[in-house]
RNA sequence: UGGGGAUUCGUCUAGUGGUAGGACAGCAGACUCUGGAUCUGUAUGCCGAGGUUCGAAUCCUCGAUCCCCAGCCA
């Protein structure tokens, strides 16, 4: 999969920003991020991300990183810190660092203009009147008693409600549009409404606090943001959007939306991710089962391949659901071309070369990354007693099954070729407890003199020299494309999604790694260390698996023989 | 007859009046000291019906389906 040469996918902001460029609109491009720091963020926010950022960067222009705190009952310090450092490892470089609540006095003298102008009124209807007589998607609403206020009394209720004087929910500033437009958002929507709260930057100065459609466009037009790029939920707001800056004739940032990403197999729900997290589901935000930025990174993602796959995703906006399946894609096409080969025996069982000297041991020359020769070569020790896959042997062998099986000769990786020439099993449980082998001399290095070949090479781990080990595997969360529909996220829950693997047999080299350090594991994946190992007992997490094609020609079979 | 958005292989996405292309997934093969990687080949698609045109995914008309909106959330 190469990158840069692709057709570009989907682009029309792009395209747009360029017109808007060519006829004048704008001299120079601004965009903004703005998350809400109420949670940790996933990989459908990068979505959002790099085109904000690749919109600014593909036209000289910068970006903003703007924290949309104007709820101060939902909001902590905690993910703001959060969000800039999973922004900052993913790679987005932003020009500034500005806040929402940065903008409360100004933002508070616009409003005060726009009552002036007759255009908001301070409603003292509760919330309850305020939602029946909206109407409905069908029928008008109808307008507030308080609708025709005089400006002197709405100027001097506003002031009060900024100092504090009235309860939470006792009254609202709105603006004064029409309660029968077609479009519910343009019905007398509210601007400010009282939050006797603690901001996490303001502290107890403010009692009232902006809405987010009073807020975020004006927030803009203050920064000189020329593009305010968000999701399709958001159109239906633009017409509100762009009527507040034209009343406020202020700078006009246009809007404009793109579809949201969606994953499969994936939970992009904050409110229902929350809940795995407190029903104990998964182990925390940064669960590698997550699509959390801290659950990717922690399972082994790196951040470029998570840039090249929205990339590829591009901008456009159809609702679609993106496959797992071309994440993981990018995921193992960045990870092969930079990750050190290492031996990992997964599910051990052990090999014993009967006719290999008790004593010996050799040190094998194995290279640590086929696709980048200046990652080197190694030494790995090599003995009579191994540990090799349960998988990697068969008593009696499926069709086109090539590996260690009774007559059958494999090579070893970087070692010998081997002949199984039988196995010990359990006489109680009728297990098998250890393989046998004879190996010949004249294949040391993995090649024959005389030219014969092998169909196989398994990997092995000498045993006497193995790092023990426990390893994660994961799979998919949830078993369906879709959990985010409907309820019973219980029933869609993968009762595989974790399996801890606690008895793996490591190549020596690997008892030394530190969190986050990623590896090939040859023939099963790719692994990533996991802050939970100690210093000479690692644990690793799988990241993703190789491509298995005999998985899936056994997969098949089965099938088959079913049918 | 509420308003607004969308519809191209299984999935995502190019194409904007001139041979429907790519990626992932699938299938088949080559190669291979990873059944990895790499390479080759291959099947599958324009929501539907009319119309305009020498020619339509693209323009027009009518229809279908899906998504969003009735927070003092963002």
């Amino acid at each position: 999969m190469t990158t840069s040469t692709e057709p570009q996918a989907g682009q029309f902001i792009l395209d747009a920003v360029a017109e808007d460029l060519k006829s004048g609109r704008f001299k120079y491009v601004r965009t903004r991020l703005p998350p809400e720091p109420n949670g940790y963020m996933h990989i459908g926010h990068v979505k959002a991300w790099w085109i904000d950022y690749n919109t600014a960067k593909a036209y000289g222009g910068e970006l903003y990183l703007r924290f949309d705190d104007t709820n101060p009952a939902k909001e902590e310090t905690e993910y703001v810190e959060a969000i800039k450092e999973d922004t900052k490892w993913l790679g987005i470089q932003w020009a500034k660092e500005t806040y929402a609540s940065d903008y409360f006095d100004r933002l508070y003298e616009w409003a005060v203009r726009l009552v002036k102008k007759g255009l908001a009124y301070v409603d003292d209807q509760s919330p309850d009147e305020v939602s029946a007589t909206r109407g409905t998607l069908t029928e008008p609403g109808s307008n507030s008693p308080f609708r025709g206020r005089p400006v002197e009394e709405n100027l001097d209720l506003l002031e009060r409600m900024k100092k504090g004087e009235f309860p939470e929910g006792s009254r609202v500033l709105r603006a004064k549009i029409d309660m029968a437009h077609p479009n519910i958002v343009m019905r007398d929507p509210v601007m400010y409404r009282i939050l006797h709260a603690l901001h996490h930057r303001t502290g107890d100065k403010w009692n009232i606090y902006p809405m987010y459609d009073w807020s975020h466009g004006q927030n803009d037009s203050m920064e000189g943001i020329t593009h305010s790029l968000c999701s399709q939920e958001y159109i239906i707001h633009r017409p509100l959007y762009e009527w507040f800056l034209e009343q406020l004739g202020e700078f006009k940032t246009r809007q404009i939306e793109f579809s949201r990403l969606n994953l499969t197999h994936a939970m992009m729900s904050k409110r229902k991710v929350r809940k795995l997290v407190e029903t104990g589901i998964v182990k925390g935000w940064d669960d590698p089962r997550l699509t959390t930025l801290r659950g990717l990174r922690r399972r082994g993602v790196n951040p470029e391949a998570i840039l090249e796959f929205v990339r590829a995703v591009g901008e456009t906006k159809n609702d679609s659901w993106v496959d797992m399946s071309l994440f993981e894609a990018y995921i193992r096409d960045d990870l092969n071309l930079r990750s050190l080969r290492r031996m990992a025996v997964l599910r051990p069982i052990k090999l014993v070369i009967d006719n290999y000297p008790e004593d010996r041991v050799e040190e094998m020359e194995a290279v640590n990354n086929p696709e980048d020769s200046s990652a080197g070569m190694r030494k790995i020790p090599f003995s009579k007693v191994l540990y090799i896959e349960q998988d990697d042997f068969r008593e009696t062998p499926p069709p086109k099954y090539f590996r260690l099986f009774p007559g059958n000769e494999v090579r070893l990786r970087y070692a010998y070729f081997v002949k199984c020439t039988g196995v010990v099993k359990d006489p109680a449980t009728g297990v098998a407890t250890e393989v046998h082998c004879t190996y010949d001399p004249a294949t040391c290095g993995g090649d024959a003199p005389d030219g014969r070949k092998v169909k196989s090479t398994i990997h092995w781990v000498s045993a006497r020299h193995a790092v023990k080990a426990e390893v994660r595997l994961y799979e998919q969360l949830f078993t369906a494309e879709q959990p985010d529909e409907g309820e019973g996220i219980d029933q869609v829950i993968n009762p595989n999604s974790l399996e801890v693997l606690s008895g793996c047999m490591l190549e020596p080299l690997l008892a030394d790694v530190r969190p986050g350090d990623k590896f090939q594991f040859e023939r099963n994946g790719y692994f990533c260390a996991d802050p939970d190992g100690q210093p000479g007992k690692p644990v690793f997490n799988r990241t993703v698996t190789l491509r298995d094609t005999w998985a899936k020609i056994e997969k098949g079979a089965k099938k088959d023989g079913k049918a």
